[in-house]
DNA sequence: GCCGTTTTCGGCCCGACTGTTTTCAGTCG
């Protein structure tokens, strides 16, 4: 049975072959709309399928929804059959190559009659490009560096990368004489947890000083485009950055067109149409007759458009502007809120830091509560704890309670393995003697789709489970996590009243930002929690602060707002 | 190919930049 991921992948090497094969753009458009939606749906397609509901997915409709069909009665398609026998399904991999579209793409392989990626390098490479029509000498070292390009990238860049990054270029950049602002946008400023490159908008009354240093940064490679408001480079690792500087007034709409999402943009440009304006980077424009409106702030563009202003996290056209016509917008959960960290880790296990270390470093960053979740014995390879160490570990936290006072307090906990049987690693009567319980995967994340779910449910009903940490166990950017049946367990922690974990590491976010706003609407709590094995690891909690964001996260949805005396309450009713 | 609280047909964002051109096509975001 095909997966969302594996039928959004079917549309998009759809969209691909049609695009190079000619067909009307908005075809396209609605396979690549289609796939989008597929990715970032809560439940299984197959679900929707089996229920007869497929058309209910949007961007679904009856052509694409037929084809799902298909897909998932036979695993095949014969409409993409035919489509392959028409277009080579190698030339899709070429829409990879920046600088190469799907006009040049189709030129080269007509005249040419080659397919593949090495036979196209070959062929820039003998200057057999050159000679085709409006292509010349340039458009063939463009094509080489652009496949030289695509060998060094590897996909998205981690939002944990991408956003100290573009910190740094931000500060460089605001200390260019006439810069008055400078901030992230795109996906980076909406912290999705990966980016495809580093978008920076500056404010400034003159572009060319900001240009120059943009392009002078250290460790850049090459310049891929600089005119006046936009300049594109790349960095030696390959990491792409693209600035736009407009004039201070126009700040506001330069920032919000340039943050996207795309579909945000176009439902917000819809609503000026409704008021007679058009919405460009630059202004709003009345459409009949002449005016236009400068904006130097977002809230004036929102405002401008009867809304209220829509944080950045929010805008992936996922009903944030029909709630902000409603004045219905939530309440944002922020990183102050946060007054516990529920998962820590010390040299207990695999930490670097003694208890002690840790808790006064929390306590440094505004934390109440912390718990110590070191490793339980069936993770050998960190250190796990044997069940008989946890009296001494108990006796050193009642001595480096009485240390910290009420600076913090401290919770004897444990992150206990979910065995590849589903059974945990301690007894139940073992963990009933512990203040808080994290129940994790961390091996057999391969097993079919059906064990690792009952695998998993097992640990969401242990009434001794306070948390599941990171669930599914994905790793960004390499490791896909397990083959869980989500809407199944996210029903059960209902249910259960178990918390599901939002773990903030950057090389985590797990749940997604999908997963835990599906989560909030089955009424399933929730719990940020940085895992940190570290100092700096305690720096990380934006990171999952911003996945709740993105999941119209509240602080009332997570646990880790709670003062320490409801939590602890919550505990003991737990068990 | 999808979609509809004006529409079941006619929309579906549009401007910057580059290269190959003498006024524009292709790519990108």
């Amino acid at each position: 049975m095909m997966n969302n991921r594996q039928l959004a992948d079917t549309f998009t090497l759809i969209a691909n072959l049609c695009e190079i094969k000619g067909e009307v753009i908005y075809v396209i458009l609605a396979y690549r709309k289609a796939a989008e939606n597929l990715m970032t749906l809560p439940r299984e397609a197959s679900e929707y399928w089996k229920e007869g509901k497929l058309r209910e997915i949007p961007g679904v409709g009856k052509a694409i929804a037929e084809k799902i069909d298909e897909l998932l009665q036979t695993g095949k398609l014969g409409f993409l059959e035919n489509l392959k026998s028409e277009v080579p399904e190698s030339l899709a991999g070429w829409l990879q190559v920046p600088g190469l579209g799907p006009k040049k793409i189709a030129l080269i392989w007509k005249t040419l009659n080659i397919t593949a990626l090495t036979e196209l390098e070959a062929a820039a490479k003998d200057g057999k490009l050159r000679d085709l029509p409006g292509m010349g000498a340039k458009s063939e070292t463009a094509i080489l560096e652009g496949i030289a390009s695509l060998a060094r990238r590897s996909g998205r860049l981690p939002l944990g990368r991408a956003y100290p990054l573009a910190q740094e270029i931000i500060s460089v950049l605001k200390g260019v004489k006439g810069v008055v602002a400078a901030e992230s946008a795109g996906s980076l400023r909406r912290m999705r947890s990966t980016v495809g490159d580093l978008d920076i908008l500056v404010a400034a009354k003159d572009s060319p000083a900001v240009m120059e240093a943009f392009v002078n940064l250290k460790g850049v490679s090459r310049v891929l485009g600089k005119g006046e408001t936009k300049a594109s480079i790349e960095f030696m690792n390959g990491v792409r950055a693209q600035l736009w500087v407009h004039a201070p007034e126009k700040f506001g709409t330069a920032l919000q067109y340039a943050t996207g999402s795309k579909d945000h943009n176009v439902a917000l440009r819809q609503i000026a149409l409704d008021k007679g304006l058009s919405l460009s980077e630059h202004s709003l424009t009345k459409t009949n007759g002449k005016g236009e409106i400068l904006c130097a702030t977002e809230e004036e563009v929102y405002k401008t458009l009867g809304l209220p202003w829509i944080p950045p996290e929010l805008r992936e056209d996922r009903g944030e502007v029909a709630a902000a016509k409603a004045n219905k917008l939530p309440k944002l959960i922020q990183v102050k809120d946060i007054k516990s960290n529920l998962q820590t880790h010390s040299t207990w296990s695999d930490g670097a830091l003694s208890m002690l270390d840790m808790a006064r470093a929390a306590a440094k960053r505004g934390i109440k509560v912390i718990a110590f979740t070191d490793h339980s014995v069936g993770l050998a390879v960190a250190n796990g704890m044997k069940m008989e160490d946890h009296k001494k570990q108990a006796a050193e936290i009642k001595k480096i309670q009485k240390q910290l006072g009420d600076e913090i307090l401290v919770l004897h906990a444990s992150e206990v393995e979910i065995k590849a049987d589903g059974s945990l690693d301690y007894p139940d009567e073992f963990l009933a003697t512990l203040d808080l319980v994290v129940a994790s995967l961390h091996t057999s994340l391969r097993q079919p789709r059906e064990k690792v779910t009952e695998r998993l449910l097992k640990a969401v009903r242990n009434p001794h489970v306070d948390i599941i940490g990171h669930p599914t166990g994905r790793e960004i950017p390499d490791r896909e996590g397990a083959d869980l049946d989500m809407e199944v367990i996210l029903k059960a922690a209902a249910e259960s009243g178990v918390a599901m974990e939002i773990n903030a590491h950057p090389s985590r976010l797990d749940l997604d930002d999908v997963f835990a706003r599906r989560a909030k609407e089955l009424g399933v709590l929730l719990s940020i929690n940085t895992d940190a094995h570290s100092e700096e690891d305690l720096d990380m909690l934006h990171y999952g602060v911003a996945v709740a964001r993105r999941a119209w996260l509240e602080p009332k949805d997570v646990i880790n707002t709670w003062p320490a005396k409801k939590l602890l309450d919550w505990l003991k009713k737990r068990g």
